[in-house]
DNA sequence: TTGTAAGCGTTATCAC
DNA sequence: GTGATAACGCTTACAA
C-alpha cells in the first residue's frame, strides 16, 4: 500500500525528480514529449502528488477550510456549492467539516481544520464563542457567513435580515394584512436583526408589532402558534423565524382547524428546498447564498494574496419568493386569490 | 501570520523540539513539570501541530477522508455523524468532501481527498464509475456505502434494501392493501435491490406487482403517479423510491383529489429528517445510519491496522417507521376521475 | 528523561 | 530545460 512517490515517476519515466515536480505544476517550461512521457509515467503508476508535503514544502497554503455548522440544514448546500467552485478557481483544494451545531464538537473541528495550515477558514453559522473566532483568526485569515462579529480579524458575509424581514411584511400588508405577528429565532444566528426589521417595517406601516418567542426549529414554530392560538389572538399572517419554523407553524395551525393561507398566511426565511417542496409551497424569504459563498472566498484570498488587514463586512440584500402560503387575509377576500 | 513552529515552542520552553514533540503526543515519559512548562508556552503562542507535517513525517496516515455524494441529502448527516464519532476514537481527523452527485465533480472530490493521503476513504453512495473506485482502492482503504461494488480492494456497507421493501410490502397488505405500486428508483443506487424486494414480497402475498419507473426526486414522484393516475390505475397504496420521491408522488396525489392515507397511501424510504415533519408524517423504511457509519469506519481500521485484505460486506436490516401517511385502503373505490 | 540527527515527499534556488 | 541541494515542520530511532 506504499503510494508511488514523485521519484518512482522520475524514474519510469527515465527523468529528474525536478522535471516531475514542473510537469506536476503544469509548468510551461517542459517540452511535450518528456511530458508526455511523465505523464504517462504517472499514470501507470497511479500516483498523485502528495497534497502535504506539496503544501509543506511549497511554504504556500493550498487548502480552504469550510465548516458547516449543520448538515442537516439544506441551507448550507449552495453556500458550500459556490464556495468550493470559487475555492477551486484560486487553485484551492477545498476541505469540509462539521460540529453539528455543538459548541464543543464545532471548536474541534475548527483546531482540526487549523492543523492543516489553510489558506483560510470560511465558517457558516458557525456557533463557537467569538474568543474561539479570535484565536483562529491570529492561524488564518477567518470569514463568518451569517455570523455578526466585530474582531478586526475575522470578515463577515451576511444577508440583511432587517431587509428581508421588511419584505416580508411589505408583502403581507399589501395583501391587506394588519394583524400580523413575528415568531422569533431566539438565540439562533440572525434573529434580532429579523426581528428588528420586522418591528421597524410594522411601525413604518402604522401597525403593532407582535413578536412572540420561538426558535430556529419545528418544535419551536408549533408551539409558538399554539400558545398564541391558547391566548386567543388570531393574526391573519406570521412571519416567521426561519422555513422550518415555518413549517411548525403550519402544523399547529393545521391542527386548530385553520387553512393557510385562507385563515393564515405564513412566510417563511431561507428559502431551503424544502420550501420549495409543492407539497408546502412556502413563500419565503431567499438569501443569495451563491454570492454569500464567493463573497466570502473573496474575502479570504484578499488577505492572503493581497495583503487585506482590515475586516470586510459584506451585508447582502435577500429577496422575496412568492408561493402558495401567503394570501389575502380573511376579512377582506379578493376577486381572485393567488395561485393554488 | 507566521504560524509558530515546534522550534518556537522549544525555544521559548527552553527544551529542545523533540521533547515538544512528545509532549504535543501525549507521551508519559516526559515529566509533569516540563510538560507543563511547554504546554504553557505552546498556548502562549497560540502553537497547534501541524498535522501534514506530523502525517508526513510519522509516515502514518491521521487523516480520514469522507465523501458525502449530496449535501443536500439529510439522509447524509447522520452517517457522517457516526463516522466521526467512531474516526476520532480511534485517533483520526476526518475531512469531508462532496461532489453534489455529479460524477465528474466527486471523482475532483476523490482525487483530491488522495492528495492528503489519508487513512481511509469513506464514500457515501458515490456515483463514480467504478473504476475510479478501483483506482482510489490502490491508494486508500475504501469503503463504500449504500453501493454495490464487487472489488476486492472496496469493503461495501449496504442497506438490506430488499428486507426494507419487503417491510413495506407487508405492512401495507396487513393494513388491507392489494393494489400496491413501486416507484422505481431507476439509476439510483440501491434502486434495484428495493424493487426486487418489492417483486418478491407482493409474489409472497399472491399479488400482483406493479412497477411505475421513477427516480430519486420529487419531480419523478410525482410525475410517475400523473402518469399512473393518467392510465386510469388507481393503486390504493404506493411504495415509493425514497422520502423525496414519496413527497413528490403525494403532491401529485394531492393535486388529482385524492387523500392519503384516505384514498392513498404512501410509503417512502430512508426516514429522512423531512419523513419526521409533523406535517408530513411519511412512513417510511429507516436504514440503520449510525450503524452503516460505525461500520464503515472499522472497515478502514481493519485494513489499515489489522491487515485485512478480503472485503468486507455488510448488510444491515431496515426497519419500519410508522407515521400518518399510511391506513386501510378505502372500503369501496370511488369514482374520482384521474388527474387533470 | 532529554537531546541529536536522519528522514518523510515535495518545492525552490541555483548552477549546468 | 535539467539536475543537485537545501529547506518545510515534524517524528523517531538512537545516544546521552
Amino acid at each position: 500500500m506504499r503510494r508511488p512517490t514523485m521519484d518512482d515517476v522520475a524514474r519510469r519515466a527515465g527523468v529528474s525528480r525536478a522535471l516531475v515536480s514542473l510537469v506536476m505544476r503544469e509548468s510551461p517550461k517542459v517540452s511535450p514529449q518528456r511530458r508526455a512521457a511523465v505523464l504517462e509515467a504517472a499514470d501507470e503508476l497511479g500516483y498523485s502528488p502528495h497534497v502535504m508535503a506539496r503544501q509543506l514544502a511549497s511554504r504556500t497554503p493550498t487548502v480552504l477550510a469550510v465548516l458547516v455548522s449543520d448538515l442537516r440544514n439544506p441551507y448550507f448546500a449552495d453556500v458550500v456549492e459556490a464556495v468550493e467552485a470559487e475555492a477551486t478557481a484560486a487553485g484551492l483544494d477545498t476541505i469540509l467539516s462539521t460540529g453539528g451545531r455543538r459548541p464543543a464538537a464545532e471548536r474541534r473541528a475548527v483546531e482540526t481544520m487549523l492543523g492543516f495550515r489553510p489558506a483560510g477558514l470560511v465558517l457558516l453559522s458557525p456557533v463557537v464563542p467569538v474568543s474561539v473566532l479570535g484565536r483562529a483568526s491570529a492561524a488564518a485569515p477567518v470569514v463568518a457567513v451569517e455570523r455578526t462579529v466585530s474582531l478586526p480579524g475575522v470578515d463577515t458575509v451576511t444577508d440583511d435580515g432587517r431587509a428581508g424581514s421588511r419584505l416580508a411584511v411589505d408583502h403581507l400588508v399589501g395583501l391587506g394584512h394588519t394583524r400580523i405577528v413575528h415568531l422569533d429565532g431566539g438565540q439562533g444566528a440572525q434573529s434580532s436583526t429579523r426581528r428588528r426589521g420586522f418591528v421597524d417595517a410594522m411601525r413604518a406601516h402604522g401597525l403593532e408589532p407582535v413578536v412572540e418567542p420561538s426558535e430556529y426549529t419545528e418544535e419551536g414554530g408549533a408551539a409558538a402558534v399554539t400558545r398564541l392560538l391558547l391566548r386567543g389572538e388570531r393574526p391573519t399572517a406570521v412571519v416567521a423565524a426561519n422555513d422550518v419554523n415555518a413549517i411548525g407553524a403550519m402544523t399547529a395551525l393545521d391542527d386548530a382547524g385553520l387553512s393557510v393561507p385562507g385563515d393564515v398566511s405564513v412566510v417563511g426565511y431561507d428559502n431551503t428546498s424544502l420550501a420549495g417542496l409543492r407539497h408546502l409551497g412556502l413563500t419565503t424569504v431567499d438569501q443569495r447564498r451563491a454570492e454569500m459563498g464567493r463573497l466570502a472566498v473573496r474575502a479570504v484570498l484578499e488577505r492572503l494574496r493581497e495583503g487585506r488587514t482590515t475586516p470586510t463586512r459584506h451585508r447582502l440584500r435577500p429577496s422575496l419568493v412568492v408561493r402558495t402560503t401567503t394570501g389575502p387575509p380573511p376579512d377582506r377576500p379578493r376577486a381572485t386569490p393567488p395561485a393554488s
